[in-house]
DNA sequence: CTTTTTATCGAACATTTGTTCTAATTTGTG
DNA sequence: CACAAATTAGAACAAATGTTCGATAAAAAG
């Protein structure tokens, strides 16, 4: 079975995606790798999606992903100060964005700089960057990021002293803080990045 | 002037980039920004175009591609066991890769998985990754990457104790390691990855 | 308030584009 | 060679999409 023509198609998506940012159209597909009928190209296509090396919606233009590799890889916001009254992740709070593998990636990530260094003994460091998924409730024994009177994100430790939850930093000199209605769990920490 | 709908648009368009990999069509920006009239995007458009915020091909679908803070991204390779004989970054030796910002890429950086809790005091744990820049060579208080004995790849402090140079453990309970011929320095430690 | 500018709408139109169906062609196989 | 399977072509169609033009509404300026 010749499947240079497939390959030939997918190598052409790829770079396609890769210079212009943008999915080819059938037509151009059939232009590219020498095919004079766009449904010869279909053809293919069909063929690709079933291995699951592509993906696309129908009758939607220019709406082919290349499953492989090339675009493996989404960003999240890192989320600076924020600022009284908006949501967590709105645009006025953000202060750039990190790379994540796309097998990591869900739409709840974002990424928060950590102030401080009550988090020292667990690794975490003043200026470090760490990964939250929102839609983890940190449990106890968790890392977890938490809303502190609706302006400060903190990163500590959850767990539960003789019935009472408490944020716990990694850090003798710090103390634990109780949680109380004033304190809201924002997600867990799955991840942490620094630059040395 | 009210730029709010620009921002609306703008901001849809990144949204959709980012969640579905492809642009959005004009009517699709028009549903979600709530105007009623596709031609009202397009005066919308035309303004993003002049500010150089977007770029569009005319005629072609779904052609916007954001020009503000496109990131683009790229991937070194993780190594792992370091093969006797083989250079440090061999295809053999490679166990995956983690993005990079490009900003930040330069084709010297490789990661290591760092082994073992010598280093537990500088916040490198078991199992963290570890960015490396073979292009600049360790200093005294760097932490570098160092072969020892071919095989097997360190993450040390560098520095020299009474005109010897030494690797450093930030772990009391490690020993620091006197430099020998059997010592390389690989490259610098520039950043960290750490999954939770 | 009037004028000017800007934003929005509605509709029509021209392309682009995906899809489907049938037939011709090529390739592989016994 | 003869038959089956895969590949390609060609054409026609339907859907989606970008574009344009004139009219209406809203906002800003004078």
């Amino acid at each position: 079975m010749s499947n240079s023509k497939q390959s030939e198609i997918l190598s052409f998506i790829k770079e396609k995606m890769h210079s212009e940012g943008i999915s080819p159209s059938v037509r151009e597909i059939a232009i590219a790798v020498n095919l004079k009928s766009t449904s010869s190209v279909q053809h293919h296509l069909n063929n690709l999606v079933e291995k699951g090396l592509i993906e696309k919606k129908p009758n939607l233009s220019r709406s082919i992903i290349n499953n492989k590799e090339s675009m493996s890889i989404k960003t999240i916001p890192i989320i600076g100060e924020i600022s009284a009254g908006t949501p967590i992740l709105a645009e006025e709070n953000k202060i750039g964005e990190i790379p994540i593998p796309e097998s990591k990636y869900n739409k709840d990530l974002f990424a928060l700089k950590v102030n401080g260094d009550s988090m020292i003994d667990a690794g975490i460091f003043d200026g470090d960057i760490v990964v939250i998924d929102k839609n983890i409730e940190p449990k106890n024994g968790d890392i977890g990021a938490f809303m502190v009177n609706e302006t400060e994100a903190t990163v500590k430790f959850l767990d539960t002293i003789s019935n009472k939850k408490y944020l716990i930093p990694a850090n003798k000199n710090y103390n634990n803080i109780e949680i109380t209605e004033n304190t809201q769990p924002v997600g867990k920490v799955i991840s942490l990045f620094r630059d040395i």
